[in-house]
RNA sequence: GGACCCGUGGUGUAGUCUGGCCUAACACGCCUCCCUGUCAAGGAGGAGAUCGCCGGUCCGAAUCCGGUCGGGUCCGCCA
């Protein structure tokens, strides 16, 4: 937005009629007759607090949520961050409209037994409003938001996210993602794991999903990748000694979405523990969402404890896929059927397709990604059989989606080696992992981890049927993004300096 | 890259198959007025869409045909 480009196209003449419309419309602020939210006024009172506030005068602040205008009286439902309150007024209420922000000074009454309102939790008091002021008028809004939301067009939705994020559904998604980020976070921290950022600006590895490519100015021609995962970045931490680790990890893929797979970025609980087998593993991120479950979803029933677990040949022959939906009562909103999928094939077949990996020559591409450890008691096949090896990977599915995966990783490099050569790695593509290569010849410890997606993880717990209603910003399948419409044109200036050549009299699609 | 579905006032739908009765209907919202107890308030009245866009067929198109744009779901893809 500050871009230079962009600046110069404003002529000084119209910046200086800005200035000018700003100075002439701007109205008095504080707003005459409002006190509250300064230094010198009232303490706000928030709508939840009213029942312990009656006999006193409070200043409310939020929005007007519904009117009932009777004429001579008029109710106002008042929306803040901790719920809503009933006000009741004459003239002075029935001024205000839907989804105005206002401010009231009142007394907090206790309703008549006949009027309680047994469907909020302030319905048994009231404020009867002295003072009024409205702070922002509101235009009416595009959308309903008094809905849940789902009959509404997704598009139009997304254009004014800010107003969606309103009712009450996505609001409460919203929260809940919060509060389970925060459970994790403080659950992991009880355990001595420990929080690390990892670069975003990052390289790109011929491996896995479409990279998003970021050029660089500093050096011509050539590109920063953002990270598809943490993936090495947190194998190398283990290296350095971290032991456990986490991230709350922002992960970026160009590859097309499903309802269960948003377009661009995910984020994911990402993490790696060292001197780690594959059951300690598995029991931690078993005990961690169990707790997380019980303490934040209450209402929630796991079907089976301990999870189940199921070889990936057994889930293929008994359920015809890798994350087979195990719940009893699929009608059931409250039912939670967690399963682990184990013994994963270290490699597939691999095909034409596969173009990223080996010369085109080789036979196999890892099923997982080729950090993978195989089955200890398939090491001898690695040299025989390789097709048969099992890696000890595995995902975690939760009522029929795959909401995470890991594996033990490779920790000696001449196993790595072995695998970069199955999969036909030429020189050039073992180059590109020379680091790692390099730091495991420095005293690496055994370890492995698993990546969680938080989005998919919601959405199973929430009911939804997108990942994008537990996303504040989501982009649609085309890659826009909500409210901001980028992708957008950049200016030839800019280009310029990052070294792209601009088409002239071509305009970018 | 491919397949399918959707696009009608601010929102959600009906109408499209079977072209004319569409001078586009209904609900919610909005505006005006009435009403002292509602909480999905109620009553009376009113404004608001040329049917995503472009082109074609036809005496006549929201409706049929072609294209295009936008949205969604799925396959491919997503280590």
């Amino acid at each position: 937005m500050y871009s230079r480009g962009k600046t110069q196209s404003l002529s000084s003449t119209r910046v200086k009629d800005t200035i000018k419309l700003i100075k002439a419309e701007i109205p008095p602020y504080p707003p005459a007759g409002g006190a509250g939210g300064y230094p010198q006024g009232m303490k706000r009172t928030l709508a939840k607090e009213t029942i312990n506030e009656i006999g006193n005068t409070v200043l409310l602040q939020g929005w007007v949520n519904a009117k009932r205008d009777h004429g001579k009286v008029t109710f106002i439902d008042l929306r803040d961050r901790s719920g809503i309150i009933q006000l009741v007024g004459g003239e002075a209420l029935s001024k205000l409209g839907s989804e105005d922000v206002v401010e009231i000074e009142g007394v907090v009454k206790e309703r008549p037994q006949s009027m309680v309102n047994p469907n909020i939790e302030t319905g048994k008091v009231e404020l009867e409003a002295k003072q009024v002021t409205i702070l922002n008028k509101a235009k009416e809004l595009p959308f309903p938001i008094d809905t849940d939301g789902h009959e509404i067009d997704e598009s139009i939705r997304l254009k004014y996210r800010y107003l969606d994020l309103r009712r009450s559904r996505m609001n409460g998604n919203l929260r809940l993602r919060a509060k389970s980020v925060a459970f994790i976070r403080n659950w992991l921290f009880e355990r001595d794991f420990v929080e690390i950022e990892t670069p975003i600006l990052t390289k790109t590895t011929p491996e896995g999903a479409r990279d998003f490519i970021v050029p660089s100015r500093l050096q011509p021609g050539k590109f920063y990748a953002l990270p598809q995962s943490p993936q090495q970045y947190k194998q190398l931490l283990m290296v350095a000694g971290m032991e456990r680790y986490f991230q709350i990890a922002r992960c970026f893929r160009d590859e097309d979405p499903r309802a269960d797979r948003a377009y661009g970025e995910f984020t994911q609980l990402d993490m790696e523990m060292s001197f780690v087998t594959q059951e300690d593993i598995l029991e931690i991120t078993e005990n961690l969402f169990s707790d997380l479950v019980k303490s934040l979803f209450p209402e929630k029933t796991i079907t089976q404890s301990p999870w189940p677990r199921i070889s990936h040949a057994d889930s293929k022959k008994n359920f015809g896929n890798d994350k087979p939906d195990l719940r009893k009562d699929k009608g059931d909103a409250n039912e939670l059927a967690f399963a682990w999928i184990i013994d994963f094939p270290l490699f597939a077949e691999q095909t034409s397709e596969d173009y990223f990996f080996g010369s085109g020559s080789a036979k196999f591409a890892p099923s997982h990604h080729m950090f993978t450890a195989p089955h200890p008691e398939d090491l001898q096949l690695l040299h025989s059989d390789p097709i048969k090896v099992r890696g000890l990977q595995h995902d975690l599915v939760l009522n029929g989606f795959e909401v995470g995966g890991g594996s033990i990783r490779i920790h000696q490099w001449e196993v790595q080696e072995k695998v970069f050569e199955l999969i036909g790695f030429t020189k050039e593509q073992k180059k590109q992992f020379e680091h790692m290569l390099t730091a495991f010849t420095y005293g690496v410890p055994p370890h492995g981890g698993i990546a969680p997606g938080i989005d998919r993880f919601l959405m199973a717990m929430l009911g939804e049927t997108s990942v994008r209603e537990t996303i504040a910003f989501p982009t649609s399948s085309s890659g826009q993004t909500s409210v901001m419409d980028a992708p957008s044109q950049v200016g030839p200036d800019e280009l310029r300096e990052l070294h792209i050549n601009v088409v002239q009299g071509k305009s970018a699609k």
